[in-house]
DNA sequence: TCTGCCGGGTG
DNA sequence: CACCCGGCAGA
């Protein structure tokens, strides 16, 4: 007995964030914390990185803390002020706020995101007044450089390419800041002892996502869209060249959380931080605060991984990622995001861990998938130049198939992806022995109990259509 | 009873 | 094909 189902093919309103979501959700948000506010221009002192913002937090949208200006508030800057720090002009995403009133001290809508964050040259000078006209000079020059005009033409800030809608499921895993109510939403934490900030010296590259802002200019003419998706505070995931996946990391304090899609960070702050039940359409939208876009690279990523120890494909022992005690890297999903990798610790994960594998089989399922595919041409979520044969890819969870994985490299630019055509297959991965004998269930948890009913836009395709479930496989 | 998913139906 | 679901069988 399921419940009512959302009439299929309308896609669940995961962007829920609307024109209102980018008002100030929370007023005062910030005035009284820890009492210290730093006025517009105040940078003169350099105070460390206090109250509730988090030294690694900082580090990871400023640079080293004894930088910083400006108070942080939660885990967002403080939006009284403008973000003057070791170099970066914070600036609200143009689309956002305007420019001109944020740096006369109008607060942006929301914390600044990284991708936002422009690294802007500014010489420091002792005077207020000087640090304020620099903070006004760096907004111009920053609002010019982030303009959608100069984005799409090789600054390499922003791709072209269609920054399309948000891809519904799949996801890294991780650990620890986990609760019961991350279901489906695969993650890991950067931070392995919260007591120890964690420094940005991953061994794979997470830089600040320069958030696609140029929109408007794409060939494709799929920006429109893409751009209601981006002025709506909608993050969406895409494919960047080749190997930039875009992931959301939560930014609360000690959490590190990061999911590849919007949907599952903002549950997941929704759940675990704000300790909310509701659904996300009933959602103010707070959470949009918590998080932010980082660009993975996943030719870092698997650089990274190559050196770890190959699983085997039939190893039933799911392996275990090292590197994931580190700090900030993540690793994409293989498909249309719909592959979970997790850590030992994931709360939710199914009893098979830390695995890399994609529903192949059944690609571009829903309407939100097949958006996703458009996303991710080539049906692979991620540019891995890899064709799972199907008997291969009966890949067990919790075996990562490095071999399955390209590296890339990372690139700063974003370049336009080309658009392909979206192949879908299905090949129930090889009908095993044909011996007309029912395979034995497997015990693995799938997607319908791992997710639940409530959350079947989650399941894999072939969990959806009631086939075997191509992400949890025995 | 719940769950996984085969096998078959639909468009 | 992509997608859906009745219904069986194992847990
Ligand atoms: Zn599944």
């Amino acid at each position: 007995m399921e419940p009512p189902r959302p009439s299929r093919g309308v896609p669940r309103a995961e962007g829920r964030v609307t024109a209102a979501g980018l008002q100030v959700k929370r007023a005062g948000i910030g005035s009284t914390i820890k009492g210290r506010t730093f006025g517009p221009g105040n940078t003169t002192t350099l105070p460390p990185c206090v109250g509730e913002a988090r030294a690694e937090e900082c580090f990871l949208r400023h640079g080293p803390p004894t930088q910083h200006t400006g108070t942080h508030v939660m885990n967002g800057w403080k939006k009284e002020e403008p973000c003057l720090v070791n170099g970066h002009h914070c600036l609200p995403r143009p689309a956002e706020v305007e420019t001109a009133q944020h740096v006369a001290g109008t607060p942006p809508e929301r914390p600044l995101l990284q991708s936002a964050h422009i690294p802007v040259p500014i010489q420091r000078k002792p005077s207020e007044k000087a640090d304020l006209d620099e903070v006004i000079a760096a907004t111009v020059l920053t609002s010019l450089s982030t303009s959608p005009l100069l984005l799409g033409q090789g600054t390499g800030i922003c791709t072209t390419e269609p920054c399309s809608k948000v891809s519904k499921e799949g996801a890294l895993v991780s650990s620890s800041c986990s609760s019961s109510t991350n279901s489906g939403d695969w993650n890991w934490d950067f931070q392995g002892d919260p007591s120890i900030p964690s420094t940005p010296s991953p061994p794979l590259s997470i830089e600040v996502s320069k958030t696609c802002l140029s929109s408007a200019q794409s060939d494709d003419g799929i920006e429109d869209t893409d751009t209601v998706h981006f002025l709506f505070g909608d993050p969406i995931p895409r494919k960047r060249k080749n190997s930039v996946k875009v992931m959301f990391k939560c930014l609360w304090k000690n959490c590190g959380k990061v999911l590849s899609t919007s949907s599952g960070i903002q549950k997941h702050i929704r759940a675990v931080h704000l300790g909310r039940r509701a659904e996300p359409d009933h959602s103010d939208g707070e959470e949009d605060f918590y998080y932010t876009e980082i660009d993975v690279n996943m030719d870092s990523l698997t650089d990274g991984l190559s050196s770890l120890t190959p699983v085997s494909p039939t190893t039933s022992t799911p392996p275990v990622f090292p590197i994931l005690e580190q700090s900030a890297w993540t690793l994409p999903a293989p498909t249309n995001s719909e592959l979970p990798l997790v850590t030992p610790l994931s709360l939710s994960a199914p009893t098979s861990l830390c695995h890399v594998h994609t529903d192949h089989a059944y690609q571009a399922a829903s309407p939100i998938s097949v958006s996703t595919a458009k996303l991710f041409p080539g049906n692979a979520g991620f540019s891995f130049s890899w064709q799972p044969p199907p008997v291969l890819f009966k890949t067990p969870p919790g075996s990562l198939n490095l071999a399955q994985i390209r590296t890339v490299g990372v690139n700063e630019k974003r370049l336009q992806m080309p658009h392909q055509t979206v192949v879908k297959t299905y090949s129930p991965a090889v009908s095993a022995p044909k011996t007309g004998m029912r395979k034995p269930r497997g015990d693995a948890k799938k997607c319908r109990k791992v997710y639940g009913m409530e959350n079947r836009e989650m399941w894999c395709t072939a969990c959806r259509w009631k086939k075997a479930c191509q992400r949890f496989m025995d």
